[in-house]
DNA sequence: CTGTATCCAGTAGGATACTG
DNA sequence: CAGTATCCTACTGGATACAG
């Protein structure tokens, strides 16, 4: 009943799976938008700001494929897709939130901006 | 005495900086290896695997500026130099561990290996 | 032993134009 | 509106050889 029983080699893919997850340039801006409520498509490209539609595309099907993010689509013309956090999305804020905090704690400069 | 004034962009800012600390491929590998001692030069190129030199001198040089980790020449024939986590390095080891135990717990496949 | 120098391949991401 | 298609640049990281 070795409750410690973990390799480093465990930890070190563990962690790498998060940040693989979540490390692409726009994952953390597209994750915390809709942590604060689901959107459509054009609001996501327009809210994070200078991202290409090319590279918002491929953030959202790379989440999507992790189970992050949900994508439901909408039978109607003019289109309509809309974007929100699955529960597995909500959970990976906690460690994400855990990097903002140490920032905020050891870093104090970095989080002014 | 708000609290909870933080802005998203804080948060996305402070976030993305620990990624950008330790999100290259190998930085993980280094810093939990070293959480576990003092290494030499080899014996990091050695015990990580697979790496080449110029990108462990790389990562190590990149580690270092962000203050992670600390450098320390021995003035010897042959060369000898130390690594170790600084007490920086140690403090950032809490957001790593709480992804791994994110993946630990969402992802127990993940961690298998 | 601890790097540096050089060259190279793969990939992430941006700009722009076009489509169902 | 919600993407694709195409082209292009920059950067990361690997291989190999060489140096102090």
């Amino acid at each position: 009943m070795s409750a410690d029983n973990v390799t480093d080699l465990q930890m070190i893919r563990g962690t790498r799976t998060v940040l693989d997850m979540v490390g692409s340039k726009w994952s953390v801006d597209v994750l915390y938008l809709l942590a604060s409520g689901t959107r459509r498509y054009s609001e996501i490209f327009y809210e994070v700001g200078e991202i290409s539609k090319k590279t918002l595309t491929q953030t959202l099907r790379s989440l999507e494929r992790d189970g992050l993010i949900a994508r439901r689509v909408f039978a109607e013309v003019p289109p309509k897709v809309e974007y929100s956090l699955t529960p597995l999305g909500w959970s990976i804020t906690g460690p994400l939130m855990a990097m903002y905090e140490w920032t905020a704690e050891h870093m104090p400069d970095a989080a002014a901006a």
